[in-house]
DNA sequence: CCAATTCCTACCGGGCTGATAGAGATTATG
DNA sequence: CATAATCTCTATCAGCCCGGTAGGAATTGG
């Protein structure tokens, strides 16, 4: 389950990709239905991920850091809800040894975890912002489709 | 993430596939170092799913209720840790539309939780005890790799 | 100067997580 | 039958995280 406040990032960060101009907070939370306080957290964690840049005062704002093409949602989630990994062993951006499993090698459990993060990353690293912003819905179905088998 | 309990249940349901016999709970923590009353917790979570059996007084303990083939991963995650879903409105056991998504059917993440949760669930179903415990640990990345492209 | 905006930090209630505790039910064995 | 080993049930607990609120400080256009 990812959490409420990525969520709200998620969405965010779609309304300026549609946008593709600067918005203040106050807006993006009106059209989102997002607690404006809260998203306000949300983007100041946003923009030190570096996904997003503002500018302050009378028509100041929010834009994306770079174009929607390039920022996928694996940036956004990452940055929000930490690793994408089921479990710390299984991590790549943030390793470390699984507290009360013996040995992380001979564990019986770390290979599906690692076969799950693969395939979640190559999903979530493979949708950009402009991806989901313009799309027949159908296509991620079929792309996913591609590979099927068993 | 998934929780440490889950972890422990895997583990736990692990050691009963090894076995292949009945175990008592202080054998089970023991060789799998979980806190003993916290597994009696899990192993009763287990067996109101209807994983495991048990029988009581000495000589008694939990046995897997079916072949070890037949025990999915995806059965016991979804027993400890509820949905496997990253979002309600993307959960098939346990659909609930998502609060704060103006609608289901326009929201612009759900596609991504849709694609995500059917890799998952593909992979997590596809993997028994029976094969975590006989498995030279390189099968799983090999049967991954099958699909890939992009 | 003024107003609109971002930025920063603190706070808070409620629920979940990871346990621990203890008493009760069942059953094999002497 | 008595005993001991086991599962079964329910309650409790501390600590953390989640979702959200609050208030003010800094910046900047008009
Ligand atoms: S080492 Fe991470 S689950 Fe066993
Ligand atoms: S409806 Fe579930 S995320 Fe938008």
């Amino acid at each position: 389950m990812l959490s409420q406040k990525a969520r709200y990032a998620l969405n965010a960060a779609l309304y300026l990709a549609r946008k593709n101009d600067s918005a203040s907070i106050t807006a993006i939370a009106a059209d989102r239905e997002i607690p404006r306080k809260f998203l306000e957290q949300i983007m100041l964690q946003m923009k030190a991920a570096g996904l997003v840049r503002s500018r302050r005062g009378p028509t100041g704002g929010y834009y994306l850091a770079s174009a929607p093409e390039t920022i996928t949602f694996a940036a956004v989630l990452r940055c929000i809800d930490g690793p994408l990994a089921l479990a710390p062993c299984a991590s790549f951006t943030a390793y470390e040894p699984c507290s009360s499993c013996k040995s992380v090698t001979s564990c019986e459990i770390r290979p599906m975890l690692l076969a799950v993060r693969d395939t979640t990353v190559l999903l979530l690293e493979g949708i950009s912002l402009a991806a989901a912003v313009a799309e027949p819905p159908s296509m991620l179905s079929e792309e996913k489709r591609a590979g099927g088998s068993a």
